[in-house]
DNA sequence: TTGAATTTTCAAAATATTCTGAAAGTTTTC
DNA sequence: GAAAACTTTCAGAATATTTTGAAAATTCAA
């Protein structure tokens, strides 16, 4: 079965890249199989899938769902919670960009505003502190910013691209 | 003294920002400490600095140059090995795209490249796998670029802002 | 050369993160 | 309202990462 193999490698593999940039493995997988699931999964079958255990399960589709990346889904006639991945990888892709902003960004900018304040004096050495200070804050503010205008870009690229289609 | 404190505070909260992305916390104190001081320091100031071994303190500046973060320095007359940090902050930010296009956005496509080769026939279900490895491969692409574009751009904004203080 | 100064390595220890599984909590059905 | 079906929580176990410190390797001055 060769479709299963290349599937479970990309699960694999998205799993292990997912830990180089500092993401949690398991929840890198479950995303990786919903993303090529065609229908949603509930909890026991992504146990099942991955081999992990309920809690973990659990616990990294609630991660999931706070980045955005992955949908509950209620199925008519059933008890039991599916899930579903966001399938449109651009839209995706913006979701994790607008996270990263928020989660790796901001922090940045709130902790130098923070600090610059908390300088009073003006003696040569505070100058020279705070001028290292004001230069992370405007690189952060500048990553800030371009990312916020790509994605903005990119997206109504997209749609632009899209509306065409019905002129 | 109060400047001190804020420096601290400064070392102390990059390295804590640092682990949320998935960097190590000494490698970003370290780094921290080198972008604030006025001179370059040696294994022993970092040592008594951070209050950490002499092991750890080897390994992460050899991390932070690779990361081409920062310096080595061989003052004349002395045996020790000093290290500098990158001080132009515009500089280092674009250093560490580089780098993260490198580690993070090079083996993904790498990896779906990989993927796309391994899957031969032609049945709608791998067409279908085929269309999320695609779309991967294209959003890692479009991300891939746009940081080049966006680092280059704003190199040589900086560049010919520099230069015409000399017109 | 030699040996003192310094850097590097790496196995073991410490710490941090992730995962498990069973108990507690919730929701739905009858 | 009670029991069944399911989800959430969380303490402890397992795993992974980071750190230590001493030994090995390297460098350099004499």
């Amino acid at each position: 079965m060769e479709l299963k193999e290349a599937k479970d490698r990309f699960i694999h593999t998205w799993g292990t890249l997912a830990t180089q940039w500092g993401i949690n493995r398991t929840m890198s997988q479950i995303h990786a199989l919903l993303l090529l699931s065609p229908k949603s999964l509930n909890a026991d079958e992504i146990m099942d899938e991955l081999q992990i255990s309920r809690g973990n399960v659990n616990m990294n589709l609630r991660d999931l769902m706070s980045w955005g990346l992955i949908y509950k889904q209620l199925l008519p006639g059933e008890r039991k919670e599916y899930f579903q991945a966001e399938k449109d990888i651009w839209k995706a892709a913006r979701q994790i960009g607008r996270e990263r902003r928020r989660r790796e960004l901001s922090p940045i900018l709130e902790t130098m505003e923070d600090i610059k304040k908390q300088v009073k004096d003006t003696s040569p050495e505070s100058a020279e502190f705070l001028k290292v200070v004001n230069d992370i804050y405007a690189v952060a503010g500048f990553a800030d910013n371009t990312l916020d205008l790509v994605t903005k870009a990119e997206e109504s690229w997209l749609t632009s691209t899209f509306m065409k289609l019905f002129k």
